[in-house]
DNA sequence: GCAAAAGTGTTGATTTTACACCCATGC
DNA sequence: GCATGGGTGTAAAATCAACACTTTTGC
């Protein structure tokens, strides 16, 4: 069991980024790249739980706000020695937090990682792919946000999360009417520069839904 | 390894359904209930190749248009006995094809499933979901249709798949226009009632491919 | 007042459903 | 001719991107 763990970093910068959580190999084969986290499935769990305990064992990390399967890894080559099949999951971790890691563990931009070992590469490649593709018809980017948060600052969400630049006003937009975000009623403080305060949002629910589940081909009525 | 294959039967009917290929247990546990084929993964296979072996051997099925990887099932009590995982698939089987199947075995309507045998049931569920969906937003019914076809016969294909009425007018629009279906130049005859001929079509590409990727949230441009 | 940030209004394009109407064939 | 099934036209609704304009704040 693998997992690739996503969170949305630097919001406070001018860039944000979609991050993946590695942990780099003390030992050969393939010392010194990076792995995702994970292990092997003891006799009494199943696999789900089998990741969170993984997670929170070896890399401390417990913020998990959303975790599915991905795919199987399953070629007889894929690793050196004895044959081992790989069952990869997707992990979502909410912006503001800020877990404790491990020396060997890092957060790396998804956009440019560092030399991966194994099939690793491409599992995160197909764990990105599945995040963008959800994020545009289900509630899934709940779990990459804060409880309480600005447009502006869900806009650089999803704009790091898609790798695309979102237009805030729209998203705003489409958002409320599939009912995802819900306002809060409390308004931001404005910054230091001035400008208006911005109305506070929450997210609808906090369990993953699908939001427009037809792209057409709509039942009839 | 387990495998639901679907087929749209019965297109000559009135009542063209989905049906999936089941298995009936000779054995116990769970003697004379109902399963999905699969098998056992051997050292030199990946897991695709080994449910294509599984389905020829076993169930001498060789017409899969589709096969893909659905989800793990991994409760360490979904058997009796020793801890087994399944890794499940949704294959498709195109519609004319009348493969030649052992005794034990038997294609059964989705919608009147016999009783289940272990944790087949939400299998047969989950791949169905799977292909409802993937039926709105990629050309997956190639793998479901014959090769040429007229669009009346499609529009029974999309119903049966996916349970509900679908209006040939508007089907055959919106495949035009995302150019996932096109007119082969020919036409079928008239039935023994009369009736103006059919324009025939056929998919445009036979291999599975996503073309309506966005809901909302495209990228700018 | 002025800059900055948030929020609203509006327009046009695209997509989709629903349904009325026309076309080609067998008997 | 007329029943039967295939095909086209069209209008109304929904969805969405783009962008101009207005509002509310700090300094």
């Amino acid at each position: 069991m693998l997992a690739a763990v996503f969170q949305v970093r630097g919001l406070d910068t001018r860039e944000p980024t979609l991050n993946v959580l590695l942990w780099q190999r003390a030992l050969d084969p393939e010392q010194g790249k990076w792995s995702l986290p994970g292990g092997q499935l003891e006799d009494d769990e199943d696999l789900t739980s089998s990741v969170r305990r993984q997670l929170a064992d070896k890399v401390d990390l417990r913020e998990l706000a959303h975790l599915e399967q991905l795919a199987v890894f399953s070629d007889p080559r894929r690793v050196p020695g004895v044959r081992t099949i790989a069952s990869t999951f997707l992990g979502l971790v909410p912006s503001p937090a800020t877990p404790a890691l491990p020396p060997d563990t890092r957060w790396h931009p998804v956009n440019d990682l560092p030399a991966m070992a194994f099939d690793h590469a491409p599992m995160v490649e197909h764990a990105r792919n599945r995040l963008v593709a959800k994020m545009s018809y289900t509630n899934i980017g709940f779990a990459l946000a804060p409880k309480e948060f600005a447009i502006s600052t869900l806009r650089d969400i999803y704009s790091a999360a898609l790798g695309h630049q979102v237009d805030a006003t729209n998203l705003q937009r489409v958002l409320e009417r599939r009912k995802v975000i819900t306002r809060t009623g409390t308004t931001a403080r404005s910054g230091r520069s001035g400008g208006r305060p911005a109305a506070l949002f929450g997210f609808t629910e906090s369990r993953y839904r699908v939001t427009d589940e037809f792209a057409a081909l709509r039942p009839p009525g």
